[in-house]
DNA sequence: CCCGTTACTGACGGTGCGTCAACAGGTAGT
DNA sequence: ACTACCTGTTGACGCACCGTCAGTAACGGG
């Protein structure tokens, strides 16, 4: 990316974008901060510096510091989002591990931005947590979507089960993606198996044929 | 709580306490902020103000304002770990239980800290995030232990899927503690069960007595 | 070439972080 | 009690960043 769009340090040169470049300018130079450095560490004046425009007009664009954020984690949400989306020719099983498969991949080609999506869970802003919380959702939607087709029942403590077992996903993608002592299709292995298990121990009393369970609940 | 050591917005009255009551008192009033903002919007100027004193004193006790921060996340963590510590001469299946069932009471009755400590992993600050992972290292011990025992072997992705574990557990008890859609000794079975699915879902080797495993291993 | 639209600037006020020399409350020695 | 020391504490300062707004200049159309 070019520093600026004049001369390095040099005359202003000031040039005039339509609204969508700039905006897009700098949303680029926001998620491309967030590969070395969290998302509240992002200030307005950075960016601007780094475009070669005034703070002022960030705010025009933006709104206020959040809405710079807000847009800067929804751009790299919907990169992730869209590097998983589900082939609905699939049947269950296969949908879940290419999902799963594509995910590793996409974690291991940008780690940055998925530990900042998965930290701006944790945003001191609603907003932003709401859009991560988004993502979440749709994942939480296409595993639950997998695990009814596999025959499972959907009660309250089956969604919660789905939903926790989305941050054991996410955890183990951050530990273990970009390790290379754990191969990418043992990781896959894992995470296929661990979620028809935690929706097993979630629905004990479902029909699905292959989860025997004990009489060792409470 | 008095608001302060001095009549109410009258003569500062100046109580000059010891380094460890001062220091008492601003961590307590900074874990109380805790229950009703992130920590990242806690201000060094609030805490002052709240406790009758000026700026300057909080930065002479504790720096910065991460550092202020990062002693209010320790103060914090160390009492959720306090109430789940684990009874040793419990057996490894009952200690699990016990554990569990402590930590959703403790949960329920401080969600606002739980919620604070779980989103202080994703913090900016890198010692913020190092002391949560403390805490998780300290739980994720305490279950490897527990699957150890019931004869699971340590792999590396056992290790991940531990840790994992750790997460879903975590999103479990957010989602789902003060929900009273879900009873506690539900929540409690569900997250004791998970546990042994998703250790024996990363140890399909394993010769677990009591996880019996369908041939839908990968 | 000029004129209007509008992307853009620059100067300003405010808030919170962090520093530092100086001040004052407590206490021990006489 | 008086004094002198130690140290908990202050208040004023510099700085970075947020957010606003009236004004300016770059482009497109006549």
């Amino acid at each position: 990316m070019p520093p600026a769009l004049h001369g390095p340090t040099g005359r202003p040169h000031r040039k005039r974008l339509s609204p969508d470049e700039r905006r897009h300018q700098l949303l680029a130079i926001g998620v491309d901060r967030l590969t070395t450095q969290p998302l509240e560490a992002i200030s307005v004046e950075d960016i601007a510096a780094a475009a070669g425009v005034s703070p002022g007009l960030v705010f025009h664009y933006f709104g206020t510091r959040q809405g710079l954020h807000l847009a800067i984690v929804r751009t790299a949400r919907d990169a992730m989002l869209a590097a998983t989306q589900p082939d609905p020719a699939l049947p269950a099983r296969e949908r879940l591990r290419d999902v799963l498969a594509r995910f590793v991949t996409f974690v291991q080609q940008h780690d940055a931005t998925f530990h900042s999506v998965v930290r701006g869970a944790a945003s001191g802003d609603p907003r932003v947590r709401e859009t991560v919380q988004h993502a979440r959702d749709v994942l939480t939607e296409h595993t639950t979507a997998v695990v009814v087709d596999l025959g499972a029942q959907r009660t309250p403590l089956v969604d919660v089960a789905v939903r926790a077992w989305i941050s054991l996903a996410e955890q183990a993608l951050v530990d273990a993606a970009t390790d290379t002592a754990i191969p990418s299709a043992e990781l896959v292995a894992f995470l296929e198996r661990s979620a028809l298990a935690v929706v097993a121990a979630a629905a004990p009393t479902t029909t699905t044929p292959d989860t025997p369970r004990g009489p060792d609940a409470v």
